[in-house]
DNA sequence: TGCCAGGCCGGGT
DNA sequence: ACCCGGCATGGC
């Protein structure tokens, strides 16, 4: 399946964006929010100078909730950020490259200790930013794999991640990728509540459910 | 015009 | 252990 939608639709080049920070922001950014909202929000903070670790720490969570308000939900999105930012600035000062350069599982962990980070976002931050093997599981993973009849509704995350971690190489490139493509499939073929996909990269593979709820 | 978007949290059963 | 409402702007 990989190999059919890399050859339709070539290397997607994840995560977009400049460097580790700004992935790490934009991966709390899109939680649940379409790209296209991320980018301005991104713009607004580099106009306003505002993706350094330092610069994110000193500005008031009103002052930042209003740079990000085109993602939605932004004074939550707001504290969110800022509570990332408190456990870089911890142990790490402005330095988020110290931050990233630590284990995959410690970074797992303290990830998933912030309020505002769940499993998805911690997986993107390890990924794309760490450059760790971590695949990330979204809802368009979920979907896609259910409609092909490959997991069950009550997989949970933790499922469908150990099913790709387990049958592909560790790699992160291909890890990434792969990510992105289901991405890119999801958002082109597969959206929700409709059944057919026309013209989709994995049309050849069988479709066991054809009456989605999701 | 309504539906959806690259989730996650907190409170209720 | 689940289930649900809340969070909110922008694009099609």
């Amino acid at each position: 399946m990989y190999q059919a939608m890399r050859q339709r639709l070539g290397h997607q080049q994840w995560w977009p964006g400049d460097g580790p920070l700004e992935v790490c922001i934009g991966a709390i950014l899109t939680q649940n929010t379409s790209w296209s909202n991320v980018e301005s929000a991104i713009a607004n903070l580099k106009a306003a100078d505002c993706m350094t670790v330092g610069r994110l720490d000193a500005i008031p969570r009103e002052a930042l909730a209003e740079l990000i308000r085109p993602v939605g939900y932004f004074k939550l999105k707001a504290k969110r950020l800022k509570n990332f930012i408190a456990l870089v600035g911890e142990g790490f000062g402005d330095d988020i490259e110290a931050f990233l350069d630590r284990s995959g599982e410690v970074l797992r962990q303290q990830l998933l200790g912030v309020n505002g980070i769940g499993p998805e976002t911690a997986d993107s931050i390890i990924l794309y930013a760490a450059e760790l093997p971590s695949f990330v599981v979204d809802t368009y993973t979920h979907r896609i794999l259910l409609r092909h009849g490959l997991i069950s509704p009550q997989d949970d995350y933790q499922a469908v991640k150990d099913l790709f971690e387990w049958t592909l190489p560790q790699d992160v490139d291909l890890w990434g990728d792969f990510h992105a493509q289901l991405v890119a499939v999801g958002k082109n073929f597969c959206r929700r509540r409709r059944p057919l996909c026309e013209g989709c990269p994995l049309e050849q593979f069988p479709h066991d459910i054809t009456d989605p709820t999701d």
